[in-house]
DNA sequence: CGCCAGGGCCTCA
DNA sequence: TGAGGCCATGGC
């Protein structure tokens, strides 16, 4: 972890978190994170920011987490659809299933050695969820931890991911690591908006502020310092 | 066909 | 503590 830290300048040459936040929503509106499966099929829903959980969707979204580990999340719905039609997004029936059904059913998911593994190690852990606890599990991360703990546990974390890198570093805030990108939100924005605000960021980054952007529609492109080559 | 996707672990300086 | 290799499928 590094010690350092936004100075005042450099936030005055910078967007504001705040105004980003609100052209992203005017923009995209709200996302309905975390998705869940309803009726055979995973949907958005506003509501899904704010309700209050069932065990079992805290479960789904903790272990669509894991599978979504650096992929598509369309690949990802197959595999928790596959876990669904084996009534396995369930912790005692991952603990028991076969590991070779396991590897079958989130194959669409990629790295499906890894991640069936990943899986029977979370589907076994069982104490309280904390920052500490979910990563000394085998397969859980930072943003994988803070996932788990601010969309199924809504913990005030805010989620960093590779687009939130890419999108600062282009807004001009330099090449931040995981913690103080972290910090930068948790200290310019309120924590009822830390779920839609990852949500957002990740909508920009899929739509506009790809690997290779495009600039000229994008809802931010007044907030940001990056001229396209 | 090549590139990329809502990371994390392991190894080796 | 950080850079690099590895894991893998499906969409475009």
């Amino acid at each position: 972890m590094s010690n350092r830290k936004i100075s005042k300048k450099e936030m005055q040459n910078t967007a504001s978190i705040k105004d980003v936040y609100t052209a992203l929503f005017n923009c995209f509106g709200p996302q309905g994170w975390w998705p869940l499966i309803k009726n055979g099929e995973v949907v958005h829903h506003a509501s899904f920011t704010s309700k209050e959980l069932t065990k079992k969707e805290q479960f789904e979204i903790s272990i669509g987490a894991i599978l979504t580990q650096n992929t598509n999340w369309k690949n990802v719905e197959k595999a928790l659809l596959n876990l669904d039609k084996l009534n396995a997004i369930n912790p005692k029936v991952i603990q028991n299933i076969n590991i070779n059904t396991l590897r079958k059913a989130i194959k669409p998911a990629g790295y499906y050695n890894q991640k069936a593994k990943k899986l029977k190690a979370f589907a076994g852990f069982k104490g309280k969820s904390t920052r500490t606890s979910l990563l000394s599990i085998w397969g859980i991360g930072l943003e994988t931890a803070d996932s788990i703990l601010c969309y199924a546990h809504s913990c005030p974390l805010f989620v960093v991911d590779t687009y939130t890198k890419r999108i600062f570093s282009r807004f001009g805030f330099g090449e931040l690591d995981y913690a103080q990108l972290q910090e930068l939100v948790q200290e310019n924005l309120n924590p009822e908006h830390y779920k839609e605000f990852h949500a957002l960021l990740v909508n920009l980054g899929k739509h506009y502020c790809k690997k290779d952007p495009e600039c000229e529609d994008c809802p931010v492109k007044k907030q940001c310092n990056y001229t396209k080559q």
